[in-house]
DNA sequence: GACTCCCGCCAAAGC
DNA sequence: GCTTTGGCGGGAGTC
């Protein structure tokens, strides 16, 4: 049909188009596929068809860019279609021909099934075909700038769905605007930055405890739109001084135009950015919709919420997630619950460190410029200053005072890297190059910053430590961040620099840990995992867990997120792990740079503590004021109103709550995660919520753990592949290939090649706290790896013997009876004999969980209670406590899995 | 019937 | 005053 249309336009020969000739050539027809796939099914020669178009064309040479277009009009017939229609409609006399001749060729049926279908029409294909004109990364000798009018001409869609994908994609300062009518492409060099600042600011922003409450009042009662709750979701929202964000921009790709200033806080731009940073600062990295749009809705007018407003926003929604979707950040899924199945949107996009300010790697030469987070956060802060944001959450700056910020900003910025930085990317051919002037010619500015602002920084850190920080329990670590000495076991092999925890540089070892966070108590573990495992407990593990520890060491070093975990162990299996997601590979591309500015943030994080011991002062204070909870996870946040201190009367049982949901969540995603058929090994490796401290995951359906080992690792780093003895190597942990190393003292090995299986079970593990099942006990013995102690560190203790006997036991290498001197260590665990209790089967992803405590009474309970309860009570939480020897104490018998049915599905 | 999300009106901002 | 941007919501297509 539309070769008929088609056919009659091209008779035409419209010689002011030449080059869209091309795109008919590798012509198919027949619009009516409903995938692109289907499309490129050659030669579909559809009904009637009048003579090809002329061949006209090839006025076009066959250039780069005319091949792609015709490799994109080929994988869209859309393209082609849009193509054509726009051809004719040069001419309306011959679109009406044309039309009358598609319909006498056509039966009304047929003509309507030779429209585009809608999904041809999708947004997200569109954003498809518009990123297939462009390069992820642009080299700065091509042409990066992209005129809107004439993408919209040859995608042959309207402007104004241009406008959707050119604004999610500004969010994400892939593009950025020039002029009128012109944007300049950046592709994905900008990328990590961003996703760096805007978890920032959703950190900032408290977005994890907005989700918190909207899921709680999900759970308590069904959200809706009368004016109580409402009231009730207003002060919520309304005691979070962040709500008011702005438009988060990079150094240099500021927005100019007073109009966007003026509208962005209802911008699509700024919604996306509110979107991406929901998935940034959750855990697991599932947003739905209904979520984001009531988070969204909420910062901006929650006394107008109504059913229309929330409609649009998730209207809205939809638009940001098809773009996003297209760039591969998220992908669709399904969060099927009690009330129903929901969208959500899974983040798929590269792993975002967090804002660790530390050293930069010694030997790394390449000097960035000063940390987005750092232009931002002062911007923002000037902008509050000047307008104390009390009141009302859709407060719009004047755009004046706008400029006058930015402008504070870049007087600055000129100054600190006068010399050689462009004022702006405009009329360079190299926007990367301007927005990031060379970076060599800003060591001096950067180290200038950094001491200017060390001072500053620690000032405002206590400003928001006191305000915010503590606010939610996932960022409770941030709290006690402060600069630790060099780890005791970092020692002799570490680089001289600090280093921060967790990262390490690529080992080569044949066992695999996972590098779990620097723990309150100053020891870190990693998990050692199977190679098998790797891809499963190590895939997903949302189960992270916070687990603030009794007597924590509160000047223990920031845990490292969950993020940084993943990010190492991908980093180092990098040669090993092939993935199957390109956004993987992307974030392979960006490691060095985001190795770096870590440990930039680190150094500077480092410094400024170290000038303002505030951190652990306040700390120390919190501790004092509240000793109900000892050190565990609280819900703090500064009382700003009578109701919010009511609210805070019921902090623990919140918290519970939240830790429940948070616990679901975790549980769900690993559903997800495991869902997945193939499963990179290098992807999700363990996540744990920011800064938790450690937990993974086992198969939910395998309500064992098989065989872990806590093992307080002297040196588990690079070099530790000779410290393993053969026998562990082919015992504990046989692994083959990909290797994880911790530079950090403790290690977590894990072998239990049964643990193939996909489902994990959440599963809970602190250095001072572990829940397991005693059968999980029994599966994963404490163990100390004398290699591994031996491996370096003075600091390690030797190992357990029982913990070897167990994992001789284990591996079969003694009966199961048989065991050396006893280690008190593991004398109170009861070692199981009994199978694994593995109960595969749920093939089906949900989760029904059940305590897997064999003598406990099956007593129906609530996820929440489930998660805390312990052999001792209910709300006495099983310890694992550090032992002489450095090993891991484990209490048995607490492996609780929710029992909230939670489904993640994928589409 | 609910979910998705395309489409285009039209107002604000820019030039 | 014209053009560019983009908020917005109706309603069609899809599930």
């Amino acid at each position: 049909m539309q070769q008929a249309e088609m056919g009659t336009g091209d008779k035409e020969n419209h010689s002011s188009e030449p080059h869209r000739s091309i795109l008919k050539t590798p012509l198919k027809q027949a619009a009516t596929s409903h995938s692109v796939l289907t499309e490129l099914q050659p030669d579909c020669q559809p009904l009637t068809t009048p003579t090809k178009p002329k061949e006209i064309l090839p006025v076009d040479p066959w250039t780069p860019t005319s091949n792609l277009k015709m490799l994109i009009s080929a994988a869209s017939p859309e393209i082609r279609s849009r193509e054509q229609r726009r051809e004719l409609s040069n001419n309306p006399s011959e679109v009406l021909q044309a039309k009358h001749c598609l319909q006498e060729h056509l039966s009304g049926d047929e003509y309507e099934k030779s429209q585009p279908s809608r999904k041809e029409k999708s947004l997200g294909l569109l954003c498809h075909k518009f990123l297939a004109r462009y390069p992820d990364y642009p080299s700065t000798a091509e042409n990066n700038y992209i005129c809107l009018d004439e993408v919209a001409e040859e995608l042959n869609v309207e402007r104004r769905r241009i406008y959707d994908i050119v604004n999610v994609l500004e969010s994400l300062h892939m593009v950025s605007r020039l002029a009128k009518n012109r944007y300049a492409w950046h592709g994905r060099h900008n990328l990590s930055k961003t996703l760096q600042a805007l978890k920032k600011v959703g950190e900032e922003n408290k977005y994890t405890q907005q989700i918190q409450t909207i899921k709680k009042r999900e759970h308590e009662h069904e959200f809706d739109f009368d004016g109580e709750k409402n009231e009730e979701m207003a002060r919520s929202f309304g005691s979070n001084e962040h709500s008011e964000m702005s438009f988060v921009e990079l150094p240099g790709m500021e927005f100019r135009a007073a109009s966007v200033n003026s509208r962005k806080d209802k911008s699509l731009r700024v919604m996306s950015q509110k979107f991406v940073m929901l998935f940034l600062v959750s855990t697991p990295q599932i947003v739905s919709l209904e979520v984001a749009a009531k988070i969204l809705i909420g910062e901006d007018q929650l006394e107008d919420l109504d059913k229309s407003k929330f409609k649009t926003k998730i209207r809205r929604l939809y638009d940001i997630a098809n773009v996003l979707s297209s760039l591969e950040l998220i992908k669709k899924v399904h969060v099927t619950e009690e009330r129903g199945r929901k969208p959500a949107f899974k983040w798929t996009g590269p792993e975002v460190l967090p804002n660790i300010q530390g050293t930069k790697l010694g030997t790394t030469s390449v000097t960035r410029p000063p940390p987005i987070s750092e232009f931002i956060p002062s911007k923002e802060q000037c902008s509050k200053n000047l307008f104390p944001l009390k009141g009302k959450q859709s407060f719009t700056r004047h755009p004046s005072l706008i400029k006058l910020v930015k402008s504070i900003e870049n007087d600055r910025r000129k100054i600190q890297s006068a010399p050689t930085s462009p004022v702006k990317i405009s009329a360079s051919t190299d926007q990367n190059l301007s927005a990031f002037p060379s970076e060599m010619a800003q060591v001096p500015a950067i180290a200038k910053q950094q001491l200017e602002g060390q001072s500053k920084k620690a000032k405002e850190m206590k400003m928001k430590l006191s305000r915010s920080a503590l606010d939610c329990n996932l960022s409770l670590p941030e709290v006690v961040l402060k600069p630790e000495p060099p780890y005791p076991a970092a020692g002799s092999q570490q680089p001289a620099l600090p280093q921060p925890p967790g990262l390490c540089p690529p080992s080569h070892g044949s066992v695999s840990p996972v590098i779990l966070p620097q723990t309150h108590s100053g020891v870190s573990y990693a998990i050692y995992l199977h190679p098998s495992q790797a891809h499963t407990v190590t895939t997903y593990s949302p189960s992270f867990m916070l687990q603030p520890l009794p007597h924590a060491n509160v000047t223990g070093i920031k845990s490292i997120s969950s993020k940084v975990v993943n990010k190492i162990t991908t980093e180092e299996g990098d040669n090993q792990t092939a993935t199957d997601d390109p956004t993987k590979s992307m974030t392979t591309k960006e490691r060095p740079t985001i190795k770096s500015e870590t440990s930039q943030r680190c150094l500077k994080r480092s410094q400024a503590l170290q000038e303002n011991n505030s951190p652990k002062r306040y700390r120390s204070e919190k501790e004092s004021l509240d000793t109900s909870l000892g050190e565990s996870i609280k819900y703090e946040r500064p009382p700003s109103s009578s109701s919010q201190m009511n609210h805070e009367m019921d902090n623990f049982q919140e918290e519970r709550q939240n830790k429940t949901k948070t616990f679901d969540q975790n549980v769900a995603s690993c559903y997800d995660q495991c869902k997945r058929e193939d499963i990179p090994e290098d992807e999700g490796k363990i996540q744990t919520k920011q800064d938790i401290p450690v937990a993974f995951a086992i198969p939910a359906h395998e309500t064992f753990f098989p065989s872990g080992y806590l093992i307080p690792l002297a040196h588990c780093t690079h070099g530790n592949k000779a410290g393993f003895s053969d026998e562990e190597k082919a015992g504990i942990c046989s692994l083959q290939h990909t290797t994880y190393s911790s530079p950090i003292a403790g290690v977590i090995p894990m072998t239990a090649s049964e643990l193939k299986a996909v489902n994990i079970p959440a599963f809970h593990i602190t250095p001072l706290n572990i829940m397991l099942s005693p059968t999980s006990i029994a599966a994963a013995p404490l163990l100390s790896n004398s290699s591994l102690n031996s491996s370096n560190s003075s600091s390690a203790p030797n190992p357990s013997s029982s913990i070897l006997n167990f994992t001789l036991q284990h591996v079969g290498l003694i009966p199961a009876g048989v065991q050396v001197p006893a280690n008190p260590v593991l004398q109170h665990v009861p070692i199981s004999s009994q199978p694994e209790n593995s109960s595969h089967g749920s093939e089906t992803m949900s989760l029904q969980e059940k305590p897997c405590v064999p003598k406990e009474p099956q007593v129906p309970q609530t996820a929440t209670e489930n998660f805390f309860r312990t052999p001792g009570g209910p709300n006495t939480v099983p310890s694992l406590s550090a032992n002489s020897d450095g090993t891991k104490r484990i209490s048995p018998g607490t492996l609780y899995i929710p029992q909230r049915k939670l489904e993640v599905s994928e589409d």
